[in-house]
DNA sequence: CGCTCAGATGGAACCGTTTACGGCGCTACA
DNA sequence: TGTAGCGCCGTAAACGGTTCCATCTGAGCG
């Protein structure tokens, strides 16, 4: 139904190979019968068809984005980073959301892998063969996921996590515990590391909790926990674990942060309009997504090309949650 | 690089045709030969190439999903929804975020259309007029949008707003105020009705304050209007602006519900985690999303079909921002 | 004036599938 | 035993572009 480029080529009295080279500009055309082409294309309202350029030239114009939860404000930030991206540079953003199952992700690139040319993938747990194996050939880089040999760019959080625990210690807090996420997630070891190191820096022991839903709920019992061991702060896996635990404590008639400062993680657009505002470790991830497509673009000029991992900044932002402990 | 049915067919001894036949399952191939052909294209790791078959056959397995806004939890539960059910489908799932501008769209359509088979399209401003050029030819479902003639699932949001107004005046509020959203709204539209439709039944004047941001800061905004009206409650356009007005009001004294009690709309996953919860009209996001795959599903078998519009029931949660009022 | 060369253009092969069409072998029936 | 019919399969023509190669047309130069 829609115009093909045998359409225009009659309309504009040249051939199909003339309309190819007028729109691939990479032929040499004529300015004046480029001219006629376009006009031509536009009044019939052709488009080359995709389909048919990706089966010749081999490259589709898209790529594809592979995340964990698109409802989680995380990655839907990381997300629109890389639509915004991919949008700038005219490509089309194929999207997988993989319910944060593991399993699902083999699938998932299988069926977007042949559609796109290069992918961003994250992926918090699957363990780097399996990727490997999985993407075989796609131009790949690994979003908030750092490989040794794979292009990828995160956030350097564990830093981030050190100056929550730096502040913490300045205001005056020993006594401060923190709540870990999910196991085996990458981040969360990446958390784990900066906090350890920072304490051990301080000389301070942590009190580590265990590991929690990185949800409200997990914010729950992470409030009833703390509150017994007596800690005067609390540094909670990301922010909704945080508003989960606020939202507890103060039910349990503990006031934040007169009794219990809180750092969260993330900087979630909600961090700001909670009562009271969230002290938390602000992670670019808009910034992230887009950071990933300009990489993916280095990686697809040149698939030989060595590695980059690019690590953004990670910044403690104080807002409310967080004051000299007052025991 | 990757193996072709000519592989695959040399491999098992017979022609692409029946390789073809095989996959696709819709021609006639004795069992033993299938069987051969699929143990070849395994063992080479074959897929039938999605271009090539859209070339041909005119069909992606693909669907696309415009939305204004993939960060706004309301879209990103949309997106989350539309995903899933595409998965189950066994389809490829294409984004386009417009940014909230409408001058977008057209651009973004176009991108997306000749890769899918069908577009699912949140357009909460855009002219009719203008979406049916655009889309011309495929088959498009709208989301949260109703226009006569189209595809559509949407909820019942007017009645939801029908619900609190009735809920407020039963807990005694007689001086209400309506904080609006962005002006041309569609489902801004959809609120207002539902709103007046019961103030008129209840013989109640409601305080229009204007057109805000659905932002948090729209809702400081918001907070210093209705403090001057002197209003014993407010309804917002949606959680977000909620949250920021009622910050606001924390911030300049008031206490909520007790000095102002406040009904928001949308119950995005946040509303619970806020202290107090917020008192919302929930809508069934999630499932808009599935069930406009499902409609989807039934307008591309049968383009001709006569247009359905789904409308989804909404439903007022009572937490902790709505009381009598204390004046 | 003839030759060279560069730039513009057309012809045709090709990308990897699907599918209409026809052939082949076999069974069943007259 | 001849043949109609059917199940299975191969051949080849599409689908809509891109690109190599050949051809043509002038301009420039000796």
């Amino acid at each position: 139904m829609p115009a093909t480029s045998r359409d225009v080529a009659r309309a504009a009295g040249v051939s199909v190979a003339t309309v190819s080279r007028a729109f691939s500009s990479n032929g040499a055309v004529s300015e004046a019968t480029k001219r006629r082409v376009m006009a031509e294309a536009t009044r019939l309202g052709y488009y080359p068809d995709p389909a048919a350029r990706r089966l010749i030239t081999g490259r589709s114009g898209n790529i594809g984005l592979i995340v964990p939860d698109l409802a989680n404000p995380f990655f839907a930030d990381a997300a629109k980073g890389v639509e915004r991206a991919a949008r700038q540079r005219h490509m089309g953003l194929f999207i997988s959301d993989t319910d944060e199952q593991d399993r699902l992700e083999p699938e998932a690139v299988r069926r977007i892998c042949r559609q796109v040319d290069g992918l961003i993938w994250a992926s918090p747990r699957s363990a780097g063969d399996v990727l490997k194996e999985v993407t075989d050939g796609v131009p790949t880089v690994l979003l908030h996921r750092r490989i040794p040999g794979w292009w990828s760019v995160s956030a350097d959080i564990g830093d981030g996590m050190a100056q929550a625990l730096r502040n913490l210690y300045s205001l005056g807090h020993r006594r401060i515990a923190y709540a870990g996420g999910p196991e085996r997630s990458y981040s969360g070891q990446l958390r784990l590391e900066g906090l350890l190191g920072a304490s051990a820096e301080l000389d301070l022991d942590i009190i580590r909790l265990g590991s929690f839903a990185p949800t409200a709920d997990g914010g729950i019992l992470v409030a009833d926990l703390v509150l017994a061991t007596g800690a005067t702060a609390l540094v909670a896996y990301n922010d909704t674990m945080a508003l989960g635990a606020i939202s507890r404590a103060v039910e349990r008639g503990r006031r934040v942060p007169e009794d219990l400062s809180v750092i969260a993680c993330d900087d979630i657009a909600y961090a700001r309009m909670t009562i009271p505002p969230l002290t938390t470790i602000q992670v670019p991830r808009h910034e992230a997504g887009s950071e990933a497509v300009a990489l993916l673009d280095e990686l697809m000029a040149d698939p030989q090309a060595t590695p980059k991992e690019k690590i953004l900044p990670t910044q403690l932002v104080i807002r409310r949650t967080t004051d000299v402990p007052r025991v």
